[in-house]
DNA sequence: TATTGTTATACTCTATAACTATA
DNA sequence: TATAGTTATAGAGTATAACAATA
């Protein structure tokens, strides 16, 4: 019944032929920083996009109804400076959680240049199972790290961002 | 002699005129990995950017290079592979690096297909060089993050990229 | 037949300048 | 004169298909 890992392959690999591949030394870019961060955030996104698949949210689209959705009635600028999206790239991000009647871009009567931003039913009730396809990611996380070491990461992550402060 | 910030800067924000700019709630995004994983990645990748705009050297350049001289002679696609490059995506590297006599693809005896990537003795200067300037970045990252907080943090992100063996 | 390097290409992200309507 | 939203556009980065040379 079980077919072997080897014979599913559609492609002989190296070790199909017995063949040692001799892992390259990567240790200089291992102990700094920079690279396992940035290894760690790819690996972190396209679990996430597996995840979201179904349910149709990149990362960025998640955070935005997430902020949204904890800041309604706050013009879109404002929305978009939070995340650290450029407003000419923000635009076509409501666009299209518009389109999708997930939000919208209400009439705001204090300054008519600007357009306060909410969630709609349909996007808060997205985003509430949102959440939960996100907490199984995070729970994902504290089986690889444990308990203690997903909060140690969130706390050394801010701290890092703050780099982004010191030019 | 010192004049004020406020002088300084070119348009006048909400501050100079004393108008409060209420912070968004941005906690539900803060307190999961995903979030500043990502902020702390480009907060990290726009530091490193300034530090090596003299140098010339973009992060990828600088991981390929460091791959390249700890692992000299091996070919192409192992060292694209180990990187996480995509082989076709590698070739514009490589030929940018032989364009300003950093590294160079030899001919391989074995398996003529194949291209045997080494440094030059520019790229062997460049390198040591380099490697002083990300140490800088590093002692940086100490005095935000500790010295245990940074090795804990190596630890941490390297333990979750793991996740990219899990589908 | 399969692999290596390569070309071509498309798609996503991101950054900047400039327009319009409002203030 | 400045700001909010928008349009247009250009540059990275990344992914896939297909080809020639070689195994």
């Amino acid at each position: 019944m079980a077919v072997s890992r080897a014979r599913l392959a559609t492609k002989a690999t190296p070790e199909d032929r017995n063949e040692t591949i001799a892992p390259l030394d990567l240790s200089a870019l291992t102990s700094i920083v920079g690279y396992p961060l940035r290894r760690a955030q790819l690996a972190v996104f396209d679990d996430f996009n597996r995840r979201f698949a179904a349910i149709g949210l990149t990362p960025a689209q998640y955070s935005t109804l997430a902020a949204i959705g904890a800041n309604p009635g706050r013009k879109q600028s404002d929305i978009a400076a939070a995340l650290g999206i450029q407003r000419p790239n923000f635009v076509a991000m409501m666009d299209e959680l518009e389109r999708r009647g997930l939000a919208e871009r209400l009439q705001s009567e204090a300054d008519r240049r600007s357009r306060a931003l909410a969630l709609t039913a349909a996007g808060r009730t997205l985003l509430t199972q949102a959440r939960r396809v996100q907490g199984e990611q995070e729970k994902e996380i504290e089986r690889l790290v444990g308990r203690a070491g997903r909060e140690t990461l969130v706390q050394l992550l801010q701290r890092l961002a703050e780099l982004e402060n010191r030019p």
